[in-house]
DNA sequence: CAATACTATTCCAACCATTGAAAGAACCCT
DNA sequence: AGGGTTCTTTCAATGGTTGGAATAGTATTG
C-alpha cells in the first residue's frame, strides 16, 4: 500500500511567523537597526536585526531606498540617506533649537574651550543635540545623535527636573541605576536634588568615567516657560571651579531661553534695584 | 429562484481612489510633506498635501508618532520628531561628512569671517549639509538641510563636475534654468565650465541676486576618488578676490578628502622638486 | 576546481492588514 | 443656535502584503 507522504502535515505554511504587524512598524524598525557602532548594513543583517524574513525585508527596504530613506552604497550595503536626513532637518526639538541655541553655545566654547553640550529629552533619556569640543578638550562619552542618562548626568537632570510632575515620579520610582564613576542618588537625595536644580537653574555632576570631569548644565526655556532643552559645560575636574562656570552657563541658556520667546522672571532683588 | 436584488451595483463602493499604493510610500510621502515653510502641520494639511483620504492619514501618522518619528504638539499639530532626527544623525552623506569637515570649515570661517558652506549631492540638486554664518557676514538664500540647484551655483557646479558622466549628460541636455542674477549658460559653455572645475578644483560664480556675491566652491574626494561633497564660501563682490580665495578654499577641501582617506595625486612639479 | 555556506533575489497563492465612506464627536466661528 | 471645519471611530470589502520555497549569485574552504 502506498501511502502518499504528505498526510502528516497539514500546517506545512501555516506558522507565520509576526505575520501582522503593521507594515509602517516593520519599516521604522528596519531604521531603527542602524546605531553609531551599525551605520552601514547588508540586506541579512537589516533583516536578522530587524527580525524578518530576507524577502520581507528586501520588499521594504526597496522602497525606503527609492523614497530616500536609505541609500545603496557601492557594495550592496544600506546606508540612511541624505533624504531622510533632509527631512530630519526640519526637527524643532533637532535642529530648530540647535539653529537658536549655536551662536551662544559658540560664544561659551570660545570663552572656555572645553565641551559645551546641547540635549533635549526623549522618552526616557536625554538626546545630543550638538556639541563643540576643542581639538584638545578631554574625552567625552557622548556623540551628536546619542543618548545619555536623565540621573546621572548634569545635561539630563536638568531635564528631568523640567520634566512633567508625572514622568518625574515614574523615574524616581525607579531603583537607581548603577552606572560607573557616578555616585548613585537614592531617591530621596534624587529628590532634593532636582528641587535645588528647579531653584537655582543649575544642576552638576562630578563624574571619574571615562575621565575625571565636572559638568555644569542649566535649563533652556520656551515661551510657555517649559524647559525643552538643557545646555551643559564638561570640564575636567580641578580646572575652572563649577561656581565660577555656573553663571556663564546659565547666561548662556537663559539667552537661548529669551531667543525662544522665553519671559525670565526677573528676581525680587533685581526689581527692587531698578525700582529704587 | 429568486433573483438577489443587486445585480445591478457591483461598483457600489468601487470608486476607490489611489487605493494601491505601497503603505509605506504613502508614510513617506506625510514625511515629506514637511519643508522649510510647513514645519508643523496639522491632521487634515497633512491629509490634503499628501493627497489622502482624513482617516488614512491619522492612521499612518499614529504609527509614525508611536515611533518617534512625528511628534505632536499640545494644539495638535505635528512636527518632526527627534527619533527621526536621531536615525537620520547617522546618515553618513548627512552628519557623516559634516562630523569630518567641521574643523576645517572652521578653520575656513575663523580666517575669511564669510559665508562657508558643505553640500552633497542628491539626484539633481545640491543638499546643504552646514553653514557657517558671521553675524554681520551677507544674506544667502540657502539653510541647512535645504536645496540649491546644480548648474548656477558654485558649490553645485563642483557636485555636477564631479558626478557620473552619465548624469552629467542628462543634465547637461536639459534647457537652461532660467535663475534670476546668474548669467545662464548654453551647454557648450558649461560643459567648458566642468572641465575647468574637475581640472583646477575649483568653481567660481558671480551673482546679484539676492545680493552681489562671488561663491567659490572645492570638489571633496572620498577614499575612491569619488567628488563626495563640495565646500563653498561666498563673499561680497568685491571684497576678497577670488583668486585670493581659491587656494584657501581647495587647501580646505584638500584636507577634507584626506581625512575621507583620499590619495590626492601629487603634481608633476612637485615631485620634480622632493626628487631635486 | 568542486564543495560548502552564505547572501541576494524572484515567484506566487493565501490571507489579513489596510482601506475610506459614513457617521458621529468636538470645536470653532458668527 | 447653526453652519462649517476638523478630528475621530466604525466596519465590511479587498488588494497589498506576506514568507516559504526555489533560484541565482558570491565568498570561503578543502
Amino acid at each position: 500500500m502506498t501511502v502518499t507522504p504528505e498526510t502528516e502535515t497539514p500546517p506545512a505554511r501555516g506558522k507565520r511567523p509576526k505575520q501582522g504587524e503593521p507594515v509602517i512598524d516593520r519599516a521604522l524598525s528596519l531604521l531603527a537597526v542602524f546605531s553609531d557602532r551599525r551605520r552601514a548594513l547588508t540586506l541579512s543583517e537589516l533583516a536578522r536585526y530587524a527580525d524578518m524574513p530576507a524577502p520581507t525585508a528586501l520588499r521594504l527596504i526597496a522602497r525606503l531606498v527609492a523614497w530616500g530613506a536609505l541609500e545603496r552604497l557601492d557594495d550592496g550595503r544600506y546606508v540612511v540617506g541624505v533624504r531622510l536626513w533632509e527631512v530630519a532637518s526640519l526637527s524643532p526639538r533637532g535642529h530648530g533649537v540647535r539653529e537658536i541655541a549655536l551662536p551662544y553655545l559658540e560664544d561659551l566654547f570660545e570663552v572656555t574651550r572645553h565641551h559645551v553640550l546641547l540635549a533635549v529629552r526623549d522618552n526616557e533619556q536625554a538626546v545630543l543635540i550638538e556639541r563643540l569640543s576643542g581639538k584638545d578638550a578631554t574625552e567625552v562619552a557622548y556623540r551628536v545623535g546619542g543618548r545619555a542618562p536623565l540621573r546621572s548626568t548634569a545635561i539630563g537632570l536638568v531635564l528631568l527636573a523640567g520634566a512633567d510632575q508625572q514622568f518625574q515620579e515614574t523615574i524616581l520610582k525607579r531603583p537607581p541605576e548603577n552606572e560607573p564613576g557616578v555616585p548613585e542618588m537614592p531617591e530621596g537625595q534624587l529628590r532634593r536634588t532636582l528641587s535645588d536644580v528647579r531653584r537655582t537653574g543649575i544642576a552638576m555632576i562630578r563624574r571619574t568615567v571615562p575621565s575625571r570631569t565636572v559638568s555644569v548644565a542649566s535649563p533652556i526655556f520656551d515661551a510657555q516657560g517649559s524647559v525643552v532643552a538643557s545646555l551643559s559645560i564638561v570640564v575636567p575636574d580641578g580646572s575652572t571651579p563649577p561656581n565660577v562656570l555656573a553663571p556663564a552657563v546659565r547666561a548662556a541658556a537663559r539667552a537661548v531661553s529669551r531667543n525662544l520667546g522665553h519671559q525670565a522672571v526677573v528676581s525680587a532683588d533685581a526689581r527692587t534695584h531698578s525700582q529704587g
